[in-house]
DNA sequence: ACCTGAACACCGTTCAAGT
DNA sequence: ACCTGAACACCGTTCAAGT
């Protein structure tokens, strides 16, 4: 079911219940016996995509390592540009797999030196922010709006850069913070 | 006409065209002749909330002046909720208003030491991208997400004095990029 | 120029009923 | 457990017609 999903959100259709049932050869109505509503499918078709992502290793360097899982969420969303929206609108996930990519970026940041939990909490959020926010506004109107995929690209990495220049910067001049 | 549309609007409902012709008391198919489509009542009231901000001096140091327009634009969202998710999907206000405010950053970013065009554009795509993105997922399910309203704020300007941080710091190193 | 009624092609969701 | 038909309460938008 969460495939069916996928493959109508591939096929760059808004992913409505009644698509997703059209595509299964289902009354739309069919699907409630599954899923709680539009909300959970859409939940579910995302943790699902968020499963497919590598976990970094945790003995990578912080920066680097960081830098890779944000990159690749990022480009997941961009492959998914159906998803962006509705991620935002959830204020991202919380499934499993959400919870996994979350965990592996707090070693990496505490292997920075980003040791409190609430310094990893916003590092997190904003990181986090940074990634969907950016990715919903590439999803726009059409397949590319007034920007090219790539200078989009180019301007989420110095963004995201900067990020992480300000995170670990913040706890080189106030270690333990 | 706007005028309708932020009355519904902050009422909290969403804003559909039916809602907006109900307050003024017509039919639905009628808003068609002054504005062409839905699209284009979001735009029209964005602008004009937009046009409500007030433009920074150019004579304020370019950090402090950019940090408040910046979190001038945040709240102005924060407080329609209702518009944000818009506001992303069109991949920001194209507007007159929306104009003037991305001239004056320019003008900040220029007294800052980035004089680029180029580099000009990048840092104004990521400052509005995260403000903007944030606010969209303030806007979240309902009043108030997990997140509190504070701990939102305070995430946004860490993010927004990193992302600041690093816009100019960049140009001081490579001046005249 | 501005509005109306009627209609089209969609939504998500619920409810009672079937197997 | 899983599905169906019918219905409800919505959408945005168009078209022909009225004033």
């Amino acid at each position: 079911m969460v495939a069916a999903a996928r493959a109508v959100l591939d096929d760059g259709s808004a992913l409505s219940m009644r698509a997703v049932a059209g595509r299964l050869g289902v009354a739309p109505n069919a699907l409630y016996s599954h899923v709680d509503g539009r909300e959970g499918l859409l939940d579910a078709v995302l943790d699902d995509l968020l499963g497919t992502l590598p976990l970094p290793d945790p003995s990578t360097e912080p920066e680097a390592g960081l830098t890779a899982v944000m990159t690749a969420s990022h480009e997941l969303l961009l492959a998914h540009p159906g998803l962006a929206p509705h991620f935002v609108a959830r204020q991202g996930a919380r499934g499993p797999n959400a919870q996994r990519l979350g965990d592996a970026m707090r070693v990496l940041l505490a292997a920075a030196g980003v040791t409190s939990e609430a310094a990893q909490d916003t590092a997190i959020r904003v990181l986090v922010v940074h990634a969907i926010g950016d990715a919903a506004v590439a999803a726009g109107p059409e397949g590319t709006g007034p920007f090219d995929l790539d200078v989009l690209r180019a301007s989420y990495a110095v963004g995201l850069r900067w990020l992480l220049e300000g995170a670990l910067r913040a706890c080189e001049h106030f270690p333990g913070l």
